[in-house]
Order: C-alpha cells, then structure tokens, then sequence
DNA sequence: ATGTATGCAAAACATTTGCACCTGG
DNA sequence: CCAGGTGCAAATGTTTTGCATACAT
C-alpha cells in the first residue's frame, strides 16, 4: 500500500498524507489542483488545513510521487505519478484530461533541442482543443 | 510605425501603449514580464503604473499584438506577435529563451488531438534544458 | 523524547479592479 | 468636450511561511 511509498520517500507516514495519496488515487479525473483535494478532504470530514495541502503536494513532488501540471489558467494541476511520460489534451469548454505520448514528438523534441545546442532535461506539452464528450457541456458536434 | 498597429487594433494611441510597443520591440530577448516591462519603463524616467503595464498588455493580447506565455515560474512572458506561430526552449540556467517550429511535431499533435476526439484550437510546447551558451552562468560545457 | 508535521493566521506574489483624475481626438 | 485611459491603492486568488501545538517513531 502507499504506506510503503512515503516510508520510501522518507516522508512519516501521517493521517494527511496518507488521505492525500487516497484521493489522488482514487481520483476519476486523476488531475486535480490542490483546492479540488481539499474539498474533498472536507467532505470526507477530515480536519486538514489547505497550507498542508499544498505542503505534502510539494513533499510528493520532490519524492516523485506526485507531477505538478501548469495548465492554463492559475492553478496547478497535480497528478499521480506513474513512470509513465507522456503529455495532456485538455478540454477547453469542459476541463476534462486525457494522456497522450507520441514518440515522433518526443523524438522530434529531442532533434530541436541538439539543434539549438541545448541539453534537454524536460518539456511540457499541452493541446487545447473542444472535446466532443457527450458530458462535455459546450459540445459543437 | 506602431501607431498604425495600436489604431487598427481600435486602441487610442497613448504614451504608456507606445512606450510598451517600443520596448517590446527593441528587446534583445523579446520575451518580457510584466515587471520587467515596468522596470524599463522607470528606468526611461516614465511614469507609469505597473498596472497599465498589465492592462496594457491585456488588450495588446487581445488584439493579437502581443502573445503571452507561461513558462514554468509563476510570472507572464510576453512577445511581440509575428505572426509566424511557433514554440519555445528555455534554459534552466539562464533563462535564456529560443524559439523554434517543427512541422512534424504540428501534424503529429494534430493527429492525438483527432485521434482523442479533440477539435484542436491551441497548444503550449516549452522544453527547458540547459543552454550551452558562452554566457550562460551555469554552463555546464 | 524529539524531531517532524500540522493548523491557523499572516505574508508573499502576480495580477486585477475601483475610482478620481487626466488626455487624446 | 467626453469617452476612454491612467495612477494609485486596495482587492483578489494562489501558494508559502512563521509559529505554537500535536504526532509518529
């Protein structure tokens, strides 16, 4: 269980933390900013400020156990990290997420980085688009 | 002359928007924060408030003069708008900011958007890595 | 016990807004 | 002249921090 990632991580394990993994693991969307989590320790009825929220997000983070995500708009997005890179299309009119990894992208990433003598060591790529979710409110099609 | 560009855009051509379109364009790293804009503008002896700056730049967003990125960190950067779409590389070390555009890695987000159900409108590509410039304070090479 | 974690309130930032005054056309 | 623009200060929204208390090992 996530027990043994925080001990791993050398984090204590602790009534916070250990609802927090609970949260992003159970998590439908998967992505979630950390006020969505709070909320929904509120609603759990647990007593836990939002500064600590944002504290074992950062702890999570620096163990590699959590991705922090700078979509549009002001607040971060943290997912669950699961070794698996890849990249987001997010719905403009809806919210909603989905994964993507494309090799030729990455590739072609890796080409303009030597090209412009850089080293790479990251890259955030994000689409926005409509989505044509049959739950996706503003839907044109 | 910019005046043109500020008229067209409906905007009336006052000192703050012209003192802003110069600075943006005589910018050797022609990506700007809002501060940085600021600190310019105080250091030409102008007198004008950090919020024009941002109110400003707004519009100048919203009339297509300038485009407004967000690169990790919690600050805006804008640029001109050229009207030649493409993404970014910046240095971790130094900040440093190059621009570039592959049309591979166009078709190819193109093709996740369709292949996830996506009209696609937008996208965000920055890859950080470390530049290898002589003046790059961090240089590693 | 003892070093860490947490809760709360306050601080820190980046950015926006209200309002009285100024300015461009 | 007058709608629109600007400066300043205050508000906002997100994230961080200080500090006294509580908890895991």
């Amino acid at each position: 269980m996530e027990t043994q990632n925080l001990k791993k991580a050398g984090l204590k394990v602790t009534l916070p933390r250990m609802k927090i993994l609970e949260i992003l693991e159970r998590s439908e969307t998967r992505h979630l900013t950390a006020e969505a989590i709070y909320r929904e320790l509120l609603d759990s009825g647990e007593e836990i400020g939002l500064a600590t929220v944002y504290r074992v997000l950062t702890q999570f983070e620096a163990a590699g156990l959590v991705s922090r995500l700078h979509f549009e708009g002001n607040q971060a997005v943290f997912e669950l990290e699961r070794g698996r890179h890849h990249d987001h299309i997010v719905c403009n009119e809806c919210g909603r997420v989905e994964e993507f990894f494309d090799e030729t992208i990455e590739q072609r990433q890796r080409e303009m980085a030597r090209e412009h003598g850089f080293q790479i060591k990251d890259h955030a790529l994000v689409i926005y688009g409509d989505c044509m979710d049959e739950s996706c409110p503003h839907r044109v099609a």
